[in-house]
DNA sequence: TTGAAAGCGCTAACAC
DNA sequence: GTGTTAGCGCTTTCAA
């Protein structure tokens, strides 16, 4: 195995100087259409591939930027990174993806391999670290974005869902059905203190509160995102707050291990215990599922901040947008009139 | 916006060459403890991050490996590249995640992207475009080794599920519960000629011959991988193979699709008609989708192929491992004994 | 233990 | 059009 073929071999090869075949790989006008055909026909022939990191390292430009998000295995966050790399691509640029597996260690570690790898910015699903993250991001100069949620304390520029209006969404929903006793199903013991939850479980209290319901910390549980949080979670709300008449869980897959647990429990889903999901994966519309949900625009969210943050990366300006996306209301069996 | 600082600028503020600086960052031993200390404390303060693609450039080494996929969207890919990213980080190498979305050019521009940013091997899902991919990876001498499924033709490296195994496990179990006119759901028209599907379709139909069903074409229906996808393909086996009294599909979204619209058409799943999924998502196992399913280790296989690219690389080695993992049938209640 | 010097592969300024 | 030259920020000899 010989080394890699450089600029120089290419160069050596086709008889002119490797400044040539520079400019024939960059399509720069004052090289002839015939004169390139034959630079790149003896380049795919040695098999020279320009080398990024020297490109890079040179231009000063990686024409990359990273997308950050905390669970790739929840379609919702693969759905966003695909929307960014779909309009990131449109414009020239490429994406490299981002797993933190909601570890805040991992999410500071892969923000700075981010620095280290010089891409030209970052869209974030922050986490917990986002204080840490974000002061990495300013200190490394790279122009950031945060995506989803923010915690009240961000001061940075944001595209984001209205994370209290899903919740607030929610609830007039299931009071309007007749519902008075509903739980709100959260993130699970580590993760219940990140800023989406917290908005969560807030607005959930206020807006039973205006409605005449008297919520405390009684009507919030810890569960997780996943299906067999929601099941464990229904056993425990069934345990110690038997009177429950509603569910409003963080997240539908959630929501659906807890449905399964009531309804072995011997409660009718939709007239006995009324459930809502938040985000909207296909699954929640099969009829045997048939969840009530709340959309939330990711997608939409996810192309518009990949435009904005290149626009700046282009104009040479710092982010500087607190965008915020409304839910919309999905109801399907899963809540219907109380009987 | 000044610019940012180089090891140069840190040397400088430390009172030292910047050979020193470099060898700090190296945690090399011939600098004392202290004076590390004192360094990196400098380099923080100054915001100074050592460039990737210098280092990479110079040092001809970027300690990163691919992942391509051809769906980030399906739980089952996002799986396999956490895998992958967790085996990779376990032993100081970074995973670069891209998505092909099932698109042919999708793949061979990723490929090349990859090579351009000189990752040290690659981890692929191929798809149609294996040929053409593969002979890229070769040319540009980037190790690489194939996940998943391949095609008869490849004779390159693999660790894979045992396509033809999936099939025919499923078809035994739907022959002992009494089934006699299975059908099978494929990829869409578009991606039908993927090698994983001509595998599956082959071998669903030889096990139905060896157990004495007179299977042909007709028994094979286009679909998807989608729940949309399996609720148009199940109307046109209604339509047009009235006596199917089982379904096995390609992906286990498509089933749960299918099971839909087969309940919507009067059949009861299970008795009237048996549906297996391949893939095992969590939801499967939600007692309201309860589908029986063909298990492929996918955490396992990209767990073991990337060690085994890593040990490559670092024995400068090229792949060389046909390594075929056994599918596991897990039965719910979509296959009962007939009635 | 530290530093000087060379050079990784490329782009960009400028000269021809 | 094409070539020469300098240098991006770093690692790696090698000498001190």
């Amino acid at each position: 195995m010989t080394a890699r073929a450089t600029i120089k071999d290419v160069a050596k090869a086709a008889g002119v100087s490797f400044t040539t075949v520079s400019l024939a790989f960059q399509e720069d006008s004052r090289i002839s259409a015939k004169r390139r055909r034959q630079i790149l026909a003896i380049a795919r022939e040695l098999g020279y591939s320009p080398n990024q990191q020297a490109r890079a390292l040179r231009s000063g430009r990686t024409r990359t930027i990273g997308v950050l998000v905390n669970d790739i295995v929840n379609p919702f966050y693969a759905l966003v990174t695909r929307a960014a790399q779909n309009a990131a691509n449109r414009r020239g640029y490429e994406v490299v993806i981002t797993d933190t597996q909601f570890v805040r260690e991992r999410e500071t570690q892969e923000i700075r391999n981010m620095i280290h790898a010089r891409v030209e910015g970052v869209l974030a699903c922050f986490g917990e670290s986002v204080e840490e993250s974000s002061k990495l991001l300013e200190h490394g100069r790279v122009p950031y974005l945060a995506l989803d949620t923010v915690p009240q304390t961000y001061r940075g520029p944001y595209v984001a869902n209205d994370v209290p209006a899903a919740a607030r969404i929610a609830v007039e929903h299931l009071i309007r059905i007749g519902c008075r006793h509903p739980v709100f199903l959260s993130g699970d013991e580590g993760s219940r203190s990140f800023s989406a939850f917290v908005a969560l479980e807030k607005a959930f209290l206020e807006t039973l509160r205006v409605h005449g319901v008297d919520a405390n910390q009684r009507h919030l549980f810890s569960a997780g995102l996943t299906i067999d949080a929601g099941r464990n979670a229904m056993r425990r709300v069934h345990a110690e707050f038997p009177e429950v008449d509603a569910l409003l869980s963080a997240n539908s897959l959630c929501a659906m291990g807890a449905m399964e647990v009531a309804s072995q429990l011997g409660l009718c889903i939709g007239s006995d215990l009324a459930v809502i999901g938040i985000d909207d994966l296909d699954i929640c519309s099969l009829e045997r599922i048939s969840l009530t949900t709340i959309r939330q625009p990711f997608e939409q969210l996810a192309e518009v901040a990949t435009n904005i943050l290149l626009d700046c990366l282009e104009r040479k300006t710092d982010p500087d947008v607190r965008l915020v996306l409304q839910p919309e209301l999905i109801v399907r069996s899963s809540t219907t009139r109380r009987r």
